[in-house]
DNA sequence: AGATCTGATAGATATCAACTATCGCTGCAG
DNA sequence: CTGCAGCGATAGTTGATATCTATCAGATCT
């Protein structure tokens, strides 16, 4: 039995005439004959009582009718929300993005987002970078931002934008009168994040540091920060952290190399939607352009 | 679109495995691949997303497979019903018959109809000829029991039993003291029923008369019987009506020419559940074998 | 009695769902 | 790191069938 079947018997019980129920399904009168017969025969029943004058519905077409419209209307109804779901750029979409990024990051684009793509509704959600991968591998997300570079072939990922990292002193400490420090002049006295934040591994990395020294693992930057403010040590932030810096007696300063990172956009490689992943990594890319090149305290 | 198409999208979603999923509906791997493939560009949206270990739903796809399942549900419950209707012998059954008829007949054959065919639901429709040809053409009833030909290539009927007719006397009238009574004789002083009774026109036609005697036009045999037995006339009655008759003080005799009238079974001939109409006639044809033969005030 | 309207039928055609065979990709194991 | 196995996609063919046009047969109306 098929849909079309359903539509048929609809049909002609509606206009009781087979040539106006044919025309009304567009197709020719023999084949609403053909087939209602067919149907009849699969269903064991005779559905129509027809005369040279009229056709009657039976009872038992009265009895299975209402079941033929239910199933003809969720059809129907299926067609109708598939096509509002048509767009690529609407509807929920799921956006995984590291702590060391989230606060900084998307006040600057939320806007912009919302501006560009009205439709989509974008759903923050911040973990740390291998907890954003799992749940983008386990269908729970849809895209992420991520700081690091991702392999395999599952995953697919595309540059955004080039985030400079800063070192962020106490006004006190010995290197804050330079103009610029060098990466591994941090080394000795350097605050770094709990593990599992990739800020933590690339810190660590830019100063030549394999290890850890002290105990402090913060949970946040502001914590690590605050940490800098009370002259225990130094540390390095991402460059769009910098206007959170700034209020708390820090002093930032720019690297010698100019040692940074570049922030990723990350999606399944089979995910259907890469119209909508497209567009939010132009949108953000696009408002971030020129960062990284322009001074990283003022750009923002 | 398809039944058979969302059959196929709610197997992939129940088994994420189009081998598996293919397995369930009976048709190999390729042609759900190229089917779901095709559902996903008539609709628009991708339904699954692929990837060499794992088929997971969309967004899209379980927005949309609640309809879906609906829609089988219904499909598959509009065969279920009409599985249920498949017995020509069950069902309502709306039997016309006139009122000369069925107090008589109806006590006969109900019993024996509802023991031949219990699924037959029979619902009896008293009233006159040409009211129940009325509701026989316009699908009001399925059958009717008349006295009377029918002709014209809508209507189909066969002949159930011979009902032969009584002479009705008061047991004072001349008449009374016979064996039997000639038809014509009874033409001086016979009481008839209203317009619209075929038994009218028949007693009429019997005594060779044309038009009518009198102002008395009883709506029914009862009225007519009692009218009888108050002395007021003579009366032709339908030989079933015997039992009724013999309480009232009036005496039945048999006529000289044996007129009667035939019952008939009477159904639209293109009324698709002529095996019903089959089972009916022959259950009242079977109980009223060889009534016309005996003496008609007895067998019954 | 002819005209007309109805649904049914016949035969041809085109669409399409189904199959088998095979490919390409991915992940696992020797 | 290289075959091996699992999975979905693709290609090409075949068979079923829904559809068409043309026509028939029955019934009603003028």
């Amino acid at each position: 039995m098929n849909l079309r079947d359903l539509r048929y018997i609809l049909a002609v019980a509606e206009h009781q005439h087979f040539g106006r129920a044919a025309e009304a399904c567009g197709v020719s009168q023999p084949t609403l004959s053909v087939q209602i017969r067919k149907i009849e025969d699969l269903l064991g029943v005779a559905l129509f009582e027809r005369s040279s004058r009229a056709v009657a519905p039976t009872d038992a077409c009265q009895a299975l009718i209402g079941h033929a419209r239910t199933a003809v209307a969720e059809a129907d109804a299926m067609l109708a929300v598939a096509w509002t779901l048509r767009d690529p750029l609407a509807g929920r979409f799921r956006l995984g993005i590291i702590p060391t990024l989230a606060p900084y990051l998307l006040p600057l684009v939320f806007a912009p987002l919302r501006d560009a793509l009205p439709a989509l509704e974008i759903e923050p959600w911040e973990d740390q970078t291998a907890a954003l991968l799992d749940r983008l591998r386990g269908h729970e997300l849809d895209a992420a931002l991520l700081a690091t570079e991702v392999d395999g072939p599952e995953l697919a990922s595309r540059p955004l934008f080039a985030e400079p990292f800063l070192a962020a002193l106490p006004p006190e400490h010995p290197l804050a009168g330079r103009e610029q420090v060098a990466e591994a002049e941090l080394a000795s006295d350097m605050l770094v994040l709990a593990d599992g934040h990739c800020l933590r591994d690339q810190a660590l990395a830019a100063c030549g540091r394999e290890g850890t020294l002290g105990t402090l693992r913060a949970a946040s930057l502001a914590t690590l920060l605050n940490m800098v403010a009370a002259g225990y040590g130094t540390t390095l932030i991402p460059g769009l952290a910098a206007g959170a810096a700034q209020d708390g007696g820090i002093v930032l300063r720019p690297l010698a190399a100019r040692t940074g990172r570049t922030v990723r956009l990350v999606w399944r490689a089979r995910f259907p939607r890469g119209t909508a992943v497209d567009a939010v990594g132009d949108v953000i890319a696009s408002r971030l352009r020129g960062y990284a090149e322009g001074a990283a305290s003022d750009v923002v």
